[in-house]
RNA sequence: GGAGCCAUAGCCAAGUGGUAAGGCACAGGUCUGCAACACCUUCAUCGUCGGUUCAAAUCCGACUGGCUCCUCCA
């Protein structure tokens, strides 16, 4: 089966043929770290990490590579604009290197919890200094960017006729300029800064042809996805607000250094709403993760997520979360029992391995893992109904050996914990015998109790057995 | 002003030409001391109007409504 992916170069889906053989180079842009990661970045990061689980799945040798900005990003674009970094520093009094760091580990540690993988290569734009500077004065001297009086390096987007390819805009009606004060050193309000001349307030500065100052926002990515994919690669991919200026923008840069095709699939998700609206700190529905996680279980953050199309925007509100919750909890109860069936000798279900290329067509579609899941219901019903122990070891395996890996949602997650299940069973024994006595106000009670903490009793004629539930 | 996305049942959500997946909620039922879980049953012609076609949610046009980008943001 050929996996068919939406470029955005196009605007159209693709049959996905890497450049080299078996192997796929994967750059998506990272986090600015100067606040806590919020939910935009959990449904991005998911989005790829799941594209990326993917991939690997499918047998390519994914090099997945993803930055971390540490530097730079000013919060307007004029000379007087401080840089985010700093801005935090100054409200923290600490230095900017410490609040870099700060909210790279957090942001890490999100992820970690959202059963995010590392991607193979985390780069630093300050660990890229030498290499920023380089490419500039590439560009420099192939004529595409000039330096102002004010030491300024600016990319003239002019020399770029493809520049606005991306994003399907033209120069003449962007709004550059209309909105914000412009630096008065360009030549064109549409140039964009490669690198910032700093002054002596500027704490995060390297010394350079052009002076003290520091790189604009764009050209680490080209940096370093250059440095460790090479000139042109197979997937560029970060959320769809950067399309313009900052892909436009790396686009130009690249093509331009480099003279090639700079990358083959350029790969969106789109943006996260809070109640229907946009999530923004000015809006005051600004979530971070690490708050959410107070909330909510983050492993049902990741379903929820995954629920919806990564292309289609996700909303966020109470009720879809404990909506997601208990159909998380049903897959996870349903697999339980399948894998207390399972036996050694088994033979291929048609049934199940009809559902299993169902759900692995719909990932080959361009990631539709809101269609894959839908399959896992029919699992799910399947377990509840059958005896069939082929038919369920069969479905185990499905589990662990494609779904697990791709989704990375921890259905098998069944952490054995021998002396907690012996106390929670000397527990139903005593329940059992206050219903014997007919004792329900007790019986009730302890049943409560025990569903308060995630414990969820089932009475059947066959006596009482037990589920653990995730809880928010 | 320019660019783009979206509009499917009470809610969420698949479906890009062949006659509407799935989930939640609701209702009825089986099971249960009562519940919960599970299972069974019921529940939409796809924003509006027009066009193309033997056939459209799916293509084209217009309109309406919502959202995003054009300053940084995933």
């Amino acid at each position: 089966m050929s996996l068919i992916v939406y470029n955005t170069i196009g605007h159209k889906k693709e049959e996905f043929i890497p450049l080299h053989g078996n192997n796929v180079g994967m750059y998506v842009c990272g986090p600015t770290v100067y606040g806590f990661p919020h939910l935009g970045h959990a449904k991005s990061y998911i989005s790829f990490d799941t594209i990326y689980r993917y991939l690997k799945y499918k047998g390519y040798n994914v090099k997945y590579v993803q930055n971390i900005t540490d530097v730079g990003h000013l919060v307007g674009d004029s000379d007087e604009g401080e840089s985010k970094i700093e801005k935090q520093a100054k409200i923290e009094q600490v230095d900017p290197y410490q609040i870099a760091y700060k909210y790279e580990l957090s942001y890490f540690d999100c992820m970690e919890k959202l059963n995010v993988l590392k991607p193979d290569i985390s780069c630093r734009a300050t660990g890229h200094i030498i290499e920023i500077i380089d490419m500039i004065k590439t560009l420099v001297d192939k004529g595409y960017a000039y330096v102002t009086e004010n030491n300024n390096v600016y990319f003239d987007v002019s020399k770029f006729k493809e520049y606005g390819k991306l994003s399907n805009r033209t120069i003449d009606n962007t709004m550059s300029g209309k909105r914000i004060t412009l630096a008065d050193d360009k030549k064109r309000p549409e140039d964009f800064a490669l690198w910032k001349n700093a002054d002596n307030n500027h704490l995060m500065k390297w010394p350079s042809p052009w002076g003290d100052g520091y790189p604009g926002w764009h050209i680490e990515c080209s940096v370093m996805s250059k440095k460790y994919l090479g000139d042109t690669f197979d997937i560029h991919g970060g959320g769809m607000d950067n399309i313009f200026p900052h892909h436009e923008c790396e686009i130009a840069q690249s093509t331009c250094a480099n003279e090639c095709k700079f990358v083959n699939y350029f790969i969106h998700n789109n943006l996260v709403t809070v109640n229907g609206q946009k999530m923004g700190k000015s809006l005051g529905n600004f979530i971070t993760l690490p708050d959410l996680f107070k909330k909510y279980n983050p492993i049902v953050i990741r379903f929820y997520t995954l629920l919806s199309h990564y292309r289609k925007p996700t909303d966020f509100d109470d009720n879809k979360l404990i909506e997601a919750n208990k159909n998380y909890n049903s897959i996870v109860n349903a697999l339980i029992k399948a894998r207390s069936n399972i036996v050694k000798n088994y033979t291929i279900d048609e049934e199940i391995f009809k559902i299993k290329n169902n759900f692995l067509e719909a990932m080959d579609d361009d990631f539709n893992t809101a269609l894959a899941i839908s399959y896992l219901y029919e699992l799910v019903k399947i377990i509840n109904k059958t005896d069939d122990k082929n038919k369920l070891t069969n479905i185990v395996k499905f589990f662990d050996e494609e779904v697990n890996q791709i989704l990375g949602l921890s259905f098998n997650n069944t952490t054995d914990n021998s002396k907690e299940d012996s106390l929670i069973k000397f527990i139903i024994e005593l329940r059992d015998q206050a219903r014997s006595e007919k004792r329900y106000d007790l019986s009730d009670k302890i049943r409560d109790e025990l569903n308060n903490i995630g414990i969820v009793l089932k009475d059947s004629k066959e006596g009482t057995t037990y589920e653990k539930k995730v809880l928010f």
